[in-house]
DNA sequence: GTGAAAGCGCTAACAT
DNA sequence: ATGTTAGCGCTTTCAC
């Protein structure tokens, strides 16, 4: 591939002279810009990132830590922060931490090498001091869905919290008394935080959140399935069920149809997340909406203030917000049908 | 942050010697290896990749160009790419073309400008000459879901053509009759080439595909579910509705449920792709498997090799096969019901 | 086994 | 407005 010098010496002039029509640093003859710009097309020639960031101090490329590229969540936060980088004309560089400390590690490690100006971690497996540890390394690091007490202005959160409790609110506002917990078998803070946010909402209906029906599975579209399926074979009174995410919603959906349940009358069910599986499932889920690609563009947009020394102040915590569809339906409605049928 | 010669100083080495510690490109003795290995983690150190690759002449990147990161397909063909990467050692650098010629080809160009060793290509909306224009300037380059007949030994596709036809012949085995084409309104080569295999399939069963009914909208779920809505109000003699992709179908799904028909009995519905959306609408869809995932470890592997210089043979055509889930219903049926209701 | 030194392609002073 | 030059941090001969 053609270099500078190339271009330089083909033009008759210096390799600053292109340099400079290259970044437009600094006005240049038109004669001679546009000799240099006709070489370059000629040349085709591509300035060498890896010489411009070894001169230049700064690579202009965005490291993105996330646990699994395929996962409709991480794809929509992939989507935000690139879509925000591309128009700050930064490169993302993505790494998987495949949901395990060690290669999350080795991922942020990957992205330190290659001296992204800035990284946005996903993590969720190490630990808060290895991470500070790690990611002190780093000129400017922002974190998603995580609060780090120590860089508290530097986290970008979802309030999970009050997304079990906004979403279990809204099954007992329909009259629902019954409610199961549908939650993941894996101690994150995502799945603590809904829980207690449930817990918390059922206990201000003086419901004793012990006594709630609870099943806990994988985090998935299967895992949903199975758990609703036996949970609602032994607990037939249970007449909506909370799930700890859409993908656990959808499953169970399909359980209570090939339960041959008429939904959403016989059990409402709620997700939390907002993810396009819910759109696609029948009834439409009813789920609490997760601002993931906005939580991406926000994180790349306070990287950029922060890579730019500005205080830029802005929200570094969002608040979850109940999408209303089909999936849940008033008490009342169901226990009429079921006493008709 | 460290560089090596802080370490090499640090050490009492030159630093050469950091270097062979590093790469293991040579024998170093065993206290001062152990020496150099303890300042490094003393001192944190990354070796710069920038440095590296200037240096060295090589990168460990892997560019992949792909239209929308957030959905299902691409996110699935990178999570592919990034696996088999990672096994390999190299990162993986995305940029995206968002269905848009201009957009593909400054992706290409920054990809090409950040030295990837080789690039996976995904695009279709950029010309071939273009292309090969492009791509000439890269060390190696592999083109998936397209074929260039010019550089035909590296390029991974799909045949989306058998993929129609097959999936056809399995709505007419079932003895449905009025099939309806729900297309995709843009003329890539999958969208043709899917029509194509769905006309040849009617013809051969003695239907004439221009009186087939046929309805093109946006390959999304939206789409399907606007398109099926207004063509099942207008022609009820629909049995079977064969749709260009999977998310289509699913909008599919939901509008004949929105319309109370049974499903799959009142209507059958056949998507293609295979990708996770079928799994979670009712009833489950039946479609024809895209091997996405394997289709981008297949283009690594071919790129690997061809970076190594091997003539490594393998298998660059993928074919569909269908995958049967409970959304098609045979016509007997289907008319038995209909007479009795 | 180890160190010195010459680049890799570029940017950013610094001259002119 | 343009050219000269000194690095950026590393790999890789080439000597010893």
């Amino acid at each position: 591939m053609a270099t500078i010098k190339d271009v330089a010496e083909r033009a008759n002039v210096s390799i600053s002279t292109v340099s400079r029509v290259v970044n437009g640093t600094a006005t240049v003859a038109a004669a001679k810009r546009d000799k240099v710009l006709q070489v370059m097309a000629e040349l085709k020639y591509q300035p060498n990132s890896a010489a411009r960031a070894l001169a230049g101090n700064k690579t202009g490329m965005l490291g993105i830590v996330a646990n699994d590229l395929a996962d409709p969540f991480f794809a929509t936060l992939l989507k935000g922060v690139e879509t925000e980088a591309r128009q700050a004309g930064m490169q993302v560089l993505a790494a998987c931490g495949h949901h395990d400390a060690e290669q999350e590690e080795a991922a942020i490690r990957s992205l330190l090498s290659r001296r992204c100006d800035a990284l946005i971690v996903h993590s969720k497996d190490i630990p808060d001091q290895q991470l500070l540890d790690l990611l002190s390394e780093c000129p400017v690091a922002v974190v998603v869905n995580r609060e780090i007490p120590e860089i508290a202005d530097r986290c970008i959160w979802f309030d999970n919290l009050a997304a079990g409790y906004m979403a279990t609110k809204h099954l007992l506002a329909q009259g629902h008394q019954n409610i199961a917990w549908l939650g993941r078998n894996q101690n994150i803070t995502d799945n603590v935080d809904r829980y207690i946010g449930f817990c918390n909402a059922l206990g201000q209906a003086g419901i004793d959140h012990n006594k709630a029906y609870k099943a806990f599975g994988e985090a998935t579209v299967e895992g949903g399935y199975q758990l609703a399926y036996e949970l609602i074979r032994s607990k037939s009174e249970v007449t909506a069920i909370m799930a700890y995410n859409d993908a656990m919603a959808a499953g169970c959906l399909r359980a209570l149809h090939e339960l041959n349940y008429k939904l959403p009358d016989d059990c409402s069910v709620m997700g939390i997340d907002d993810v396009i599986l819910g759109l696609v499932v029948y009834p439409q889920l009813t789920t609490v909406n997760y601002p993931v690609e906005d939580i991406g563009r926000t994180a790349v947009k306070k990287a950029l203030a922060l890579l730019a020394d500005q205080q830029l102040e802005m929200t570094n915590h969002f608040s979850p917000k109940v999408v209303i569809r089909g999936s849940v339906a008033s008490l009342r409605k169901s226990v009429l049908r079921k006493s008709g049928s």
